[in-house]
DNA sequence: ATCATAAAATTTGTATTACAAGCTACTATT
DNA sequence: AATAGTAGCTTGTAATACAAATTTTATGAT
């Protein structure tokens, strides 16, 4: 089942190992593709299709006639990411220290930031959250996912959505691996809706500080909850 | 100067928004580069150079002979379909402001879990940005991004180092594109000096709270440098 | 000799055709 | 009906060709 690793992957790698080993080192300009496909013993498409990867990466840029040349500073982010390996419970750990360090702050911009339209999205989870709460089959996780994205989506920063979302997806992830099928999440539950309340009317009070504070408080007892799961 | 987006640039775009708004969704096959070739009305060459792209980020695989499926956690690439866009001087400012949110606490980490190694790390860096400080010659800016990577890496958290490393690699970028060359930065040069010890110095004495702060003040001090540039 | 301009040579971007390697689905044989 | 084999897609790579843009060289004027 394991994918054979193409040419042009084995040269995109290589290619930016020799960048990173300094064999080609920061605004210099790379050899053609002509001669970076006689060297590597292929023809220019596999080449291309290695470069294709390094310019996404932000690693090269090329100009059409101009050749390509390697950015002054390289990263390299697309190839090396973070790769959920089998139950790594340490991860999940590194996971929600972050998401103490980010959420409160997003609950913070959204209490500046949020528009009506924001706020409305956030009572309406809200709502699902309150009606799925009480719903002994439904989970509620999808109300709650939407809850706090929609926190961070009134943020109006761009980045911190980004993050946030990759975060998200990140620690969702990690928790289905090694949280086998699982375990009552029921008993914090009405307690997590009146956190979760808090959080909403700090919003909409428009009181960052207050806001920053109740999700700090929901992350801490949420962390609390998995510590036992672990 | 202006880099014009290629055909398969912006079929690899236009590919990631159908995948991300639902068009082929999950676990689901793309159609064949032939038919993706006739839908766009180019040749295979831009649509394999898009694939191998999306491939790279990890959003779809592809087997020979089996076609292209799209991930299942597509999500799981930090930051990478932000594209700095020149008129956008916007986005230093969003960036700039997760800087604020992720340093601080990174700082406070840092103090916590700092190896020895680490820690002359970043007496190192400090040393060589002392150094360069009085040399009018350099700017200083390597040095100054080890310094700060230095203590990224000490706080431990692979998630951390990882966000980090993208938004400082944006954060750079950001500036060189919108801030054309120039402009002296020496006059703060000293001032910032001083702050970069007094984070050390907390960071020595393992005093995280402490070293937040000197964080924080670090970066409110270059938020006002950074909001005369622009 | 120097500088501006035009032509030539490179170099990337895309198209076309071709074929090998591997996967899928259908067919035929039992 | 089950299985093996085959035909047909589909991806991976090659070779050639040409357009578009850039760099280098050559040319010409002053």
């Amino acid at each position: 089942m394991r994918n054979k690793t193409t040419v042009s992957q084995a040269i995109s790698r290589e290619l930016l190992k020799m960048i990173e080993h300094g064999k080609f080192p920061p605004g210099s300009k790379l050899p053609s593709e002509m001669e970076l496909a006689a060297h590597f013993g292929v023809s220019r498409i596999p080449i291309r299709e290695a470069l294709s990867v390094l310019r996404a990466a932000g690693v090269i840029t090329s100009r059409q006639g101009g050749g390509s040349y390697v950015e002054e500073n390289a990263a390299t982010s697309l190839l090396h990411h973070i790769r959920i390996e089998q139950d790594d419970a340490d991860i999940i750990k590194h996971l929600f220290e972050m998401r103490k360090i980010l959420e409160p702050e997003a609950a913070y911009l959204a209490a500046l930031r949020r528009t009506p339209e924001q706020l409305q999205q956030m009572r309406n989870a809200l709502k699902r959250l309150e009606i799925e709460c009480n719903d002994e089959e439904k989970t509620g996780q999808k109300a709650d996912i939407e809850f706090h994205s929609s926190i961070i989506q009134a943020t109006q920063n761009p980045i911190m959505i980004q993050m946030m979302e990759n975060l998200s997806a990140l620690y969702e992830r990690a928790l289905k691996i090694t949280l086998k099928p699982n375990l009552k999440l029921k008993q914090r539950r009405k307690a997590a809706l009146k956190e979760h309340r808090n959080i909403l009317s700090a919003i909409e009070m428009e009181e960052p500080e207050l806001a920053r504070i109740q999700s700090a408080i929901h992350l801490k007892n949420a962390e609390k909850k998995l510590s036992l799961l672990l």
